[in-house]
Order: structure tokens, then C-alpha cells, then sequence
DNA sequence: ATGCGATAAAATATCGATAAAACTTGAAAT
DNA sequence: ATTTCAAGTTTTATCGATATTTTATCGCAT
């Protein structure tokens, strides 16, 4: 009989296969607006730059196109999603959709280790330079799932993490230099993390939604130029 | 010299590619349970099924893993998703709160050629033999997908339509051919259109989603044994 | 000039071969 | 009997080469 469950798994695995790395390498490029909305990505360009060969490459994109960050044109090849002031507005309705369901599970379903865990992530965002652009983001997309992370539903929170990414591009195209005005977002996520320690599920969700809506209005005025 | 037609330049060929023909063949297997849950992916015995080489195969998997329908171990391969109850559950529990969202903007948003549409693919599903398996089912999806087809909401629209394959893929292992019992779900269709057509959100969606209960109801009882 | 068609150039999709892991198996040692 | 280890076997991951397709270019007739 065919017995299939993976048994332990050797843990000595120091070595990324060629395919994650260059996934991880071209997901952070398009996230971070490195490669800009629309922009064709040639096999052979990616070969050189990420020094690896075409089917890496190409299983990498695969995974990134049901991500909503590439599209594949069959035959024509890949490029990066382009951007629009409409699919801005779905992704944060969205997002705000999504992680409003997750919020509230999370919270109703809260224990110690959730409530250890989102403190703990608070604790190292807020403790984080802002000015140190790839670590605050880090930490900031670490504190925002940990939120939902108590959910019970991996679904929702794949669907969660996607949505976070799409609008993070957002902001990165928007300038990530930008100041927010005169918004206090340090006390934004304070409350947040109270609320949810409280276990208020409404003042939670309430809360996190407008801080979403805040963010969404100040990157709506940021000019979102559409790619020429 | 051989007479070479040139095919229409700007338009669609009618060839497709490897891996999209791999997509589509894999992706069929797994919905339909002729691929088990768990069940290995071997490269080599794909590559003679499909009739094709490894690169395609492996394209079309990577495609597949975001969706859910196929993991990725690094290093060791693909596998098809597992199944439990709990996933099953998750799946229901996310497409009601999807669908819900998805149908209450369609309707909202109602104009004539969605409705009629609507009616179309309806009408469709209603003069197709439910023996016809294939066929049914694919007429089945156009009817539940054309209620939300007018949401504007592209990815919600994707998101749902993955929830509903998942979903159908469930049905298939709990074995299509059992019949529902004291169901009528020729009627249940029905009323559903005919609240849609109404512009009744209220009153459709309840149709809806009790439809999908009755439908999660019914699977749940079938054993869903995990596979051993 | 403007558009059409053929030709050249570029890029994609795919195959076949191979190196690198990961599993198996079986005998030796505890 | 159980664990360990190493050689042998499968399977995966990756590269390099090639056939196809798409895109760009250039001349020629309108």
C-alpha cells in the first residue's frame, strides 16, 4: 500500500532553489515599483540581472501572475501588472472587506500566544526607523497580519497577504518618501493593537478600517500617473 | 517554397501554447478528482501523459499553485492540495462572504445586458441533461458566475471564481452521481434568477447562500475521507 | 506620403541532457 | 530489534540549444 505522508523532513536546507530566489528577487523589484507598472519582462534581461537561466525565470513568473503582480500573455511573454486609479480603489475596498471579516475572527478567536505574538510585532515596528524603508515595511506588513493571523482560515489570509502587497505597491509608486501629513500613525497602530488586546471586536475593526481609508485618501491625492 | 498563409497577424492564433494545454489538462484532473487528493506529481509520468516536456508541465503547476489546487515543496515537487473538512469548510464559510459581497454590486450595478446575459446562461443551464456531467457543470459555473459577473470588481471576480472551483472539486469527491436528496435545486435556480432579475439584493442573496448551504449541508454528510 | 508585404531581427516557448537532491534499501553495528 | 550509514535509484531542478512566433524594418506600388 502507498503509504504518502512526507515524513520528517530533512532539516538541512540551506540552499534556495534557483526558482525562489528569483521569485522573491522579481516580487520585491514589482512591489517596490524597482520595475514599473506595464514593463515588458524579457526572459533574457532577467537571465543577466538575476545571473540564472530561463526556466527559473519563467516558473517564477508563473507563480506571480495568479498573484495579480505579472501578467502572462500567451505566447508574448510576461509583463508587470499595469496600475489604474480603479484598480486602486477595488483593492482597497477590498482589502478593507477582507481584513474586516479576518479582524473580527482573529479577535473572537483570540488566545495568549495571538495576543504575545501581536504585541511582540507592535513592539518591533514601533521600535523600527521609519526612515529604514525595507525593515519598517517588514515589520509594518508583520504587525498588520498579525493581526489577522488568529483567523483560522489560511484562505482568508492568503488572500489577506496578496491584497496587502497590491496596495504596498501602491505606496511605493505614490513615493514612499512622502510624509503623511498630519496624520499620527504611530498613535493609529497604538490604537489598533489596544483595541485588539481589549478584544473589542467593533472599536478594532472600526479602527483598522480607518486607518486603511486614511492611507487610501493620501495616496488617491498622490498623483497615480498611469504608465505611458 | 510551401504556400504559408500568413494567420491573422493582430488576432488570436489558434494555437496555444504547451503550457496553457497543460494548465487546462491538469487543472481538469485535479477538479474532477481524477487526481487524488495528496497524489504526487510526477514530472516524468506527467510528461508522457500530457505528451509534452518538463518545462510546460512545470509552468502550468506553478500556475496552478496559487490557486490552491496544487502545493509546491521546494525541492521536492508538486503535490496535489490535500483535502479536509476544515478546508471544506473554509471554502463554504469564504465563498458565501465573497459571493454575497460579489452578488450584492452586481445587482446594484444591473443594466440590461447583464440581465440578459443572466437569463441567457441560465436558460442554457436549464435545457442541459444533468447527465451530461461535463457539459452541465461548465453551464452550471456561466450561470453562478454571470450573477456576479457585473460587480466590477476583477479580483473579487477571481477570487470567486477559485472558491467555486474548489468547491466543485469537493462535489466530485464526495462523487457527482449521488442525487440531492429531496432537493429541488432546479427551483432554487430559479428563484434566484428570478430575484436577480428583480433587482431584489436582499432577497436574492438570501437565495443564494442558502443555496450554498444546502449544497454544504448535503457534501458534508457524504464522507469526505481524507486521503490516507 | 501611406499602406502593404516580404524579410530580418528579437524574443518566446519548448525540448533534451545533466547535475543535484531526495528517497530506498540492505547490511553492519549497537 | 532498532539505528546508522552508504551505495544505488528515482525525481527534481536547471542549463543550453533550437524551433516558432512575434515584432521591427525596409522597399515598392498606390
Amino acid at each position: 500500500m502507498p503509504l504518502q505522508i512526507p515524513l520528517a523532513p530533512q532539516q538541512n536546507a540551506p540552499i534556495v532553489s534557483a526558482t525562489q530566489t528569483a521569485y522573491d528577487a522579481i516580487r520585491h523589484m514589482i512591489v517596490t515599483g524597482e520595475l514599473r507598472p506595464g514593463t515588458k519582462l524579457k526572459i533574457e534581461s532577467l537571465k543577466e540581472i538575476l545571473q540564472t537561466g530561463a526556466s527559473p525565470i519563467r516558473e517564477a513568473l508563473s507563480l506571480l501572475t495568479s498573484e495579480q503582480l505579472v501578467e502572462r500573455l500567451d505566447q508574448r511573454g510576461f509583463r508587470t501588472a499595469p496600475v489604474s486609479q480603479q484598480n486602486f480603489n477595488e483593492i482597497l475596498k477590498l482589502r478593507c472587506a477582507l481584513e474586516d471579516m479576518a479582524l473580527r475572527e482573529s479577535i473572537s478567536n483570540a488566545d495568549d500566544k495571538w495576543e504575545e505574538d501581536l504585541v511582540l510585532a507592535h513592539h518591533r515596528m514601533s521600535r523600527t526607523d521609519s526612515k529604514d524603508i525595507p525593515l519598517f515595511e517588514e515589520r509594518h506588513k508583520s504587525f498588520h497580519m498579525s493581526l489577522l493571523a488568529n483567523c483560522h482560515s489560511p484562505i482568508l489570509l492568503h488572500y489577506c497577504h496578496q491584497l496587502y502587497d497590491l496596495n504596498v505597491r501602491y505606496r511605493y509608486l505614490a513615493g514612499r518618501s512622502q510624509n503623511y501629513g498630519k496624520r499620527d500613525v504611530k498613535r493609529e497602530h497604538q490604537d489598533i493593537l489596544e483595541a485588539a488586546v481589549a478584544r473589542d471586536v467593533a472599536l478594532a475593526s472600526e479602527r483598522l478600517l480607518d486607518h486603511y481609508q486614511q492611507t487610501g485618501e493620501f495616496l488617491r491625492q498622490s498623483a497615480l500617473v498611469p504608465t505611458s
